[in-house]
DNA sequence: GCCGGGTATGTCACATCAGACATATACTCG
DNA sequence: CGAGTATATGTCTGATGTGACATACCCGGC
């Protein structure tokens, strides 16, 4: 999807100016990325120190296994709300969401 | 949307143990609802920083200055991906995002 | 008064995401 | 080997989020 959208932009022949915007936007994308990846990390970590499986996990989310699996695997079809709602559903207070967060290098 | 699943909960008469999984999902939905808060204000105030207008910041995230009024009145129909993108596109960095995102009390 | 830029609110058609199910794979223990 | 348990992957249908547009609401200067 962002490989596409950068296509079609790139087709679009965009102005003067637009250019740096291009890279600004391709730079948040890739913070986007980077922050699901290390909240992703963070949610199947919380969820093993618990002992939870993932069906455990998926009943507390009120979800399915199938959809905690493709949280943990970073699927492109999971938002950030998902992901957030998992890594708390799975026992993460407030606290250690912020710490998830911050432990992006 | 909440108070309607907190709702339909209830009047699916849960059993024993469930009540214990309901606290702390309504539990986990403040938090989330927290987060989404600071990071909203965390984007205005990104936003006015840099003396962008509404529609300056739209054009940056390829939306809309409509879009962007709800995404800082913290419209329910606005997700946490939009927001984060948003904060993004204002010009914050990765580390201004985490701050944000720890700026909650 | 009335413009003008900036912001808020309501609506809608279309895109994306959700939960559920089936099924596949992997590993352990008899 | 088969049975059990945990996780992964693909695909549906319905729910939710999105951009765009119209329009209303401010407020400052003219």
């Amino acid at each position: 999807m962002k490989a596409s959208k950068m296509k079609s932009l790139r087709a679009a022949g965009w102005k003067a100016g637009t250019a740096a915007e291009f890279l600004g936007l391709s730079e948040a994308e890739a913070a986007l990325v980077g922050l699901k990846l290390a909240l992703v990390a963070a949610v199947r970590a919380t969820r093993q120190k618990r002992g939870l499986s993932q069906i455990d996990l998926a009943r507390r989310l009120r979800s399915s296994q199938s959809r905690v699996a493709k949280i943990e695997a970073g699927d492109a079809s999971v938002s950030l709300d998902l992901i957030v709602r998992a890594l708390l559903a799975a026992g993460a207070s407030r606290k250690d969401v912020q710490k998830a967060f911050v432990a992006i290098e």
